[in-house]
DNA sequence: TTTGAAAGCATAACTCT
DNA sequence: AGAGTTATGCTTTCAAA
């Protein structure tokens, strides 16, 4: 076997083009039903049926949720915190990390490179709430040593689908 | 009138706690049916109806989308990216706008408080993908004068479902 | 082996009392 | 709020590529 460096590796296993646009189809709109897939797809409705449970068993198509505007439902203020660990093993981490996942207020946190252990993603109604959080939420965790805040003024973008 | 400062300020206006449930709800399963809906938050079905249809006309209730996972469809690392304006007029910022906007790699955008103008998620297949993007988008992009960026090392939470 | 057309069955959406 | 009506989608079967 020879090593390869192919031009265009791949993007994805078993997936060809009428896979593609039905997952980017129901990353937009997530109701359709099975006959207007198909319509717009150009398949029947029975092969986009199998198709789409073929791309659930293989974990690629997750789950329908509908989204709800923040600022209409009194969440209209996000803020990005990092955090820096004081303790990094494995327990504290996890710790931290079930923490993150137990606030419904913040609604995404990734381990990151760099100068910072975590960044989080929160949703608060305002300034007051989030002062709550960080004083008696995050920077009073064992096992988080300081932490950094930046308010978004404004929400450009945010998409759910991701390209494929 | 005189000034008033509630203890309990109110979530949101005419939204209820069955409301509020659906809302929950939907956020998690977006296909529930009104059936089995009504069933959870103890209401008729058509009562749910009703009110699903309430809180799409208020602005609530948004779309209904898929969520597909990134990696699985290739595109498994997330880049935080921080960016620095050199002209801040407004017609620079909505042509950088509008450049975030039409980039589908690009999932989230915020305009800033703080020493960052803006700051982008990118979903992207490698590093090598996400130079092309920095060299031949952001950073080349004549409104923009620097920008700083942060690999994520891992994805610990991410929800669509703001908390109501 | 995978696809498309068709048919019967089940269930959900919407209306009316 | 409840049942009934219409419509829609689900699922299987069969035939063909």
């Amino acid at each position: 076997m020879r090593i390869e460096s192919r031009e265009k590796p791949m993007k994805s296993p078993d997936i060809d083009n009428v896979d593609r646009k039905i997952l980017r189809l129901l990353q937009i709109e997530g109701d359709l039903s099975h006959a207007a897939l198909a319509e717009r797809v150009g398949a029947s409705a029975a092969s986009c049926w199998r198709r789409i449970k073929a791309l659930e068993a293989s974990g690629m198509l997750g789950p329908t949720v509908r989204l709800v505007s923040p600022e209409s439902v009194g969440r209209g203020l996000t803020v990005f915190c990092q955090v820096r660990m004081k303790l990094h093993d494995p327990v504290a981490r996890s710790d931290f990390e079930r923490f993150a996942e137990s606030h419904e207020e913040v609604l995404e946190c990734y381990s990151m490179s760099g100068d910072w252990d975590y960044l989080l993603r929160v949703a608060v109604a305002d300034v007051r709430d989030y002062e709550r959080l960080l004083m008696k939420g995050i920077l009073t965790h064992h096992a988080v040593a300081t932490s950094s805040s930046h308010f978004a003024l404004k929400r450009v973008k945010y998409s759910t689908s991701v390209p494929v």
